[in-house]
DNA sequence: CCTCATTTGTTTAACTTTCAATGAGGCTGG
DNA sequence: CCAGCCTCATTGAAAGTTAAACAAATGAGG
């Protein structure tokens, strides 16, 4: 059996090479510098940070326009906590509400609230134009396609059932 | 002279198309799966997130194991409000020291020390692995070259001479 | 029915990031 | 010189995030 090559144990390192070096801080620039104009475009148009923003578009799109905290967390791909916090504040704001489960007494929906319907339709056309002008304005049809094939590709591999991912013979 | 487009005036939003929407999320997706899956591996192995091991790599690939606060800030796409933080934090590690700068009594250093630099020795492999099992192992030569060259358009497009790109005209 | 492991969602404290304000130093033109 | 403006870097408070611990409810098995 080979080593298991996830814990404590050093096999010389496979370095990025010069290309792919370039490559990883392409990525990284541009997505520290993406995230950072979106978040300041939607604090200073909605008054709430990007990832907030997606939690309002989960929910709209879904049925009832609510979702159980989990499914929601899953969904947009953070952790039950600071979906909790988030949440919280959101409620605060008015945009959201939260609504016992009758099927499970631990369980809570998110429910969108039509104030925050409201906010969502007032600044999509403004994020999606800034989404626009970031990304897809300035991408080739072509890599517009390569970039989708490439994050899915990113994203399946670092999916939920990655949960016993350094224990592969158990899966 | 066509409109401003940038300000507070209503033209039709250009929505995405659904193909749009599906690239855009998988972005999305993998860009917060991956953020986060980095930030736990560096704060498990290292004690530090994604961005201050940034930080100690910029150093280390400088003269003299050094650079300005300002030009560091810039180089990892990060405020300086944040850095001042985020090297206060390095410093009480013990792996960055600040140290002023002679011709001009405004200025600071961020300098690597040798702990530090011990740091990033002993936990580069694992991290360069992280981002091999997580990105360039699942991607093909023409993909990796692909993603390079995406990414390098995204952030082209939002670098510094960002600045003044709401009133063109003065640029 | 009871026990125990699991799931759900929240909470607390520690940490990180943002935003706006500040002070010190440099630089330019009168 | 010095007045006004810009740059460098930091600060403190507020907001957001993380990690670990927790209570309540569920549900599977005995």
């Amino acid at each position: 059996m080979k080593t298991a090559s996830g814990s404590a144990h050093a096999e010389e390192p496979r370095w990025l090479t010069d290309e792919e070096q370039r490559v990883w801080r392409s990525y990284i620039e541009a997505a520290t510098l993406l995230e950072d104009h979106l978040d300041r475009q939607l604090q200073r148009d909605a008054g709430m940070p990007h990832v907030y923003y997606g939690l309002l578009v989960k929910l709209v799109e879904s049925p009832r326009r609510r979702l159980r905290m989990t499914e929601l967390a899953k969904s947009a791909k953070i952790t039950r906590s600071r979906l909790s916090h988030a949440v919280a504040r959101l409620e605060k704001n008015g945009w959201v509400r939260r609504e016992d489960c009758p099927s499970d007494k631990r369980g809570q929906f998110a429910v969108l609230t039509d104030e925050g319907h409201e906010v969502l339709r007032r600044h999509a056309p403004g994020h999606v134009e800034a989404v626009r002008q970031a990304v897809f304005d300035r991408l080739t049809p072509q890599q517009q396609k390569s970039l989708g094939e490439i994050m899915r590709i990113i994203a399946e591999g670092l999916e939920p059932s990655e949960a016993g991912a350094d224990l592969p013979w158990l899966r």
